[in-house]
DNA sequence: CCATTTTATATTGATATCAATCTTTCTAGT
DNA sequence: ACTAGAAAGATTGATATCAATATAAAATGG
């Protein structure tokens, strides 16, 4: 023994590490941002990512789960789990696409459109007081990076060509 | 019945709150971010909170919980929970403070800093070759903007003055 | 010194997240 | 049509995340 300390690392790359790693940035970010919109929205019994995840589902043709999951950037896996609690309140539809049997197809129901409803000002008022408290041009620039960082991620043609995970 | 018309939000407004919800652009980042770094940092056996919880325990002096919570922009009972496997796997210890003894204590055992000198030289490619793929001075701004974001949010003094939570 | 308050952390319960794997269904090539 | 492969989701198991609440110990005021 006495091994152990032949693989110290420097305090000050544990620095440098903290200040620079934008994965880490970006966590921790989106975590600060998921609170304030979960707190803001708590009144209307949503959370930023059910929010957001209905949103995506305000459309005119009801969209399969694949196209979803990507729009979100999130594992289809994870779509599964989250539409879970909102069928289970009845928010949000899943039915067998007739056309690809394999297929779901997803769809807010006439309560979900109306929880969506209560919830949207209140996404207004919290995303405007966001924006304000940031320095000038900020958000616009901020919500540019991100989605070329989102972007960038899902790009790498693989082997076989499969992009998402 | 019928009534269901009278909340319809309309598809526009759907795509202005895509487009414009920085929770939402900030989520995803973080997602693709942490596939990024996860898939990386997988021969090493840390996802890229582990590995950024650990690196923030590499200090001279072990560090209790709560400021750790802090700098990382997390719940501290989320921290709690994260702690659970990495000291199963004997990579972190847990000790009471003997000066408090409410408190804990956190550092990294021999091993620990063993599989963290391993994963360093993994972050460093990856975060260069994603530097590499963003534009020109894209990588700092980012940075900055979202610390800003990260910052915001916990600065409201509430009426009793606690900050966190 | 004692009672109250505050602080530091743990526990519980619910949702979120993803890898690995499985099933079903569609598509292509023959 | 048949069969091999691809595509769409679902399931399982592990970790992550936070609100609500609980516990224990320190700090504070009388």
């Amino acid at each position: 023994m006495a091994m152990s300390n032949s693989v110290e690392i420097p305090f000050s790359t544990t620095l440098l590490v903290r200040d620079t790693c934008l994965c880490l940035h970006a966590q921790r970010a989106a975590r600060a941002l998921a609170r304030l919109f979960d707190d803001a929205l708590r009144p209307a019994g949503l959370t930023n990512g059910q929010f957001s995840l209905m949103m995506s589902l305000n459309r005119p043709e009801p969209p399969p789960m694949g196209p979803v999951a990507s729009l979100l950037a999130m594992d289809q896996t994870t779509l599964t789990a989250a539409l879970k609690p909102l069928q289970r309140k009845g928010w949000v539809s899943v039915m067998e696409n007739p056309k690809d049997r394999r297929g779901r197809l997803l769809a807010l129901t006439g309560e979900g459109k109306a929880v969506l409803a209560t919830a949207l000002p209140i996404w207004k008022e919290t995303h405007a007081a966001l924006d304000q408290k940031l320095p000038d041009g900020s958000s616009a620039r901020l919500r540019q990076d991100l989605q070329t960082v989102s972007g960038m991620t899902d790009e790498t043609p693989k082997p076989a060509g499969r992009r998402l995970r």
